[in-house]
DNA sequence: TTTTCATTGTGTCAGTATGACACAAACATA
DNA sequence: TATGTTTGTGTCATACTGACACAATGAAAA
């Protein structure tokens, strides 16, 4: 790593969302000899904009391209840097020496939230860091690092509030899906349950859905239809807003 | 000025809000020997949390304390650093020479708005970069360095989705208003005109407004009635949210 | 003193959205 | 062929929203 040409004291830090066996799921980077979990992260050379470095992260964890991503939050207290951590990081190997001055720094970093499809994502890679790097459930989260289980929390909040604005299924569900399922995504999310009825009534009046004549066969009861977003229109959604409150 | 205790490449810019004669205002710095106007800002300290800097700025500003403030982005693209800017800077006295290198680097800059009464402000105060500091309108604003319109636009738009979730008039207005200045205050910030009868009801309807008996007298017409905030419910409505949406 | 006039305060009505709720149809499995 | 669970659908009462009109007020003008 090449910590001349990085932007000093400044990281950033991806909560990758994916819904999986109607759970949240968020991709995490399990810490070489620690019981601790990270977030995906990196940090921004000097020449290359914020933005643009958190879609590299993405990139190099997820494979993915061309995805929903929103910076959501800049966490700056001082106290996020935990004396020692450094050493600590480095005494287990996770961190090699020679950058232990680079990783003593105050950092800030920039909180940035995707929204992935979970099957697109074939094989999570673990950067220099990490083990493994591997999908874990929201209400079942392990040990994190440093403030990142308050990140992710802040990330839940954040896109729990969006939903009022704009839908979220596109970037969350595979191509086609039945409304169950994207009622399911909406529960999860909001964490409360919802009635089947009336939500199908309010996602349809957001007319952003193509309902198709096909069926989800193979369960073991009634097949539901399949729908698709009209991408045009969900796009306007995101765009204009649902247009809530004033 | 002591760069060695500030954190590198990181600067904070606040769009502080107030309202006066029906208008959205600006507290704006006009820069030294240049026609250009600038965000109140500053940078951070080492060990100082990064909002607890931006409170700094904003008590260095407008002499107030126990501000309505929130971090809103973090600017963070690459050519937001005019190339010369430092330059320019220099020659025209708004940075002493020996602070060249500092201006020079890359910076990020966190973005917060601040909601103030207006009338409490009593002497805006310059920074030592600026020969003035004064409230401009919102829909009004001189040329601004860098990509400080940017950013007040950004901040514009935060509260203009903000007003869906949270009231804000306790911030911005004095301590007894009436419903007509409550509603004028909603008008600018949406940038759209409302029903006055529709208004009222909508919100009565959020319990948190107290009548008074007293009526602003002076207006060459029927003395409207004067309200006031119960702070108490206001706080309460500010954290668990207005609820529309889901 | 009286008149004028813009502004405030209030209520209604129709249309829409919301929450609560029940029953028939479908599909794999037994 | 029967069973059991899930899907798809409609209605009703209630709450909310947007549109609208008229009387009361108070300073200023006549």
């Amino acid at each position: 790593m090449q910590t001349e040409n990085l932007h000093p004291g400044l990281s950033i830090d991806c909560v990758i969302f994916g819904f999986h066996e109607n759970e949240l799921k968020v991709l995490l980077l399990k810490l070489k000899n620690d019981d601790k979990w990270a977030l995906p992260g990196g940090f921004v050379e000097k020449d290359k904009d914020v933005d643009s470095e958190a879609v590299r992260v993405l990139k190099k964890r997820t494979g993915l391209d061309h995805i929903f991503l929103n910076q959501f939050h800049l966490f700056g207290n001082v106290n996020r840097n935990e004396a020692g951590h450094s050493d600590t990081m480095v005494k287990k190997g996770v961190i090699p020496p020679e950058l232990k001055a680079w990783f003593d720094q105050r950092f800030v970093t920039a909180g940035y939230y995707a929204l992935v499809e979970y099957s697109r994502v074939k094989k999570p890679t673990p950067d220099l860091t990490s083990e493994r790097c591997d999908w874990r459930a929201l209400n079942d989260l392990p040990p994190m690092m440093l403030d990142h289980a308050d990140i992710l929390k802040k990330a839940h909040q954040t896109l729990k509030k969006e939903l009022n604005d704009q839908p979220i299924g596109l970037n969350l569900l595979p191509e086609h899906f039945t409304m169950p399922e994207l009622q399911a995504l909406y529960e999860t999310v909001l964490e409360k349950s919802l009635d089947r009825r009336n939500f199908r009534r309010k996602m349809l009046s957001y007319d952003i859905l193509i309902q198709t004549d096909l069926r989800r066969k193979g369960g073991a009861h009634k097949a539901p239809l399949l729908y698709k977003f009209d991408k045009e229109k969900y796009n306007k959604a995101i765009q204009s807003g649902l247009q809530s409150g004033w």
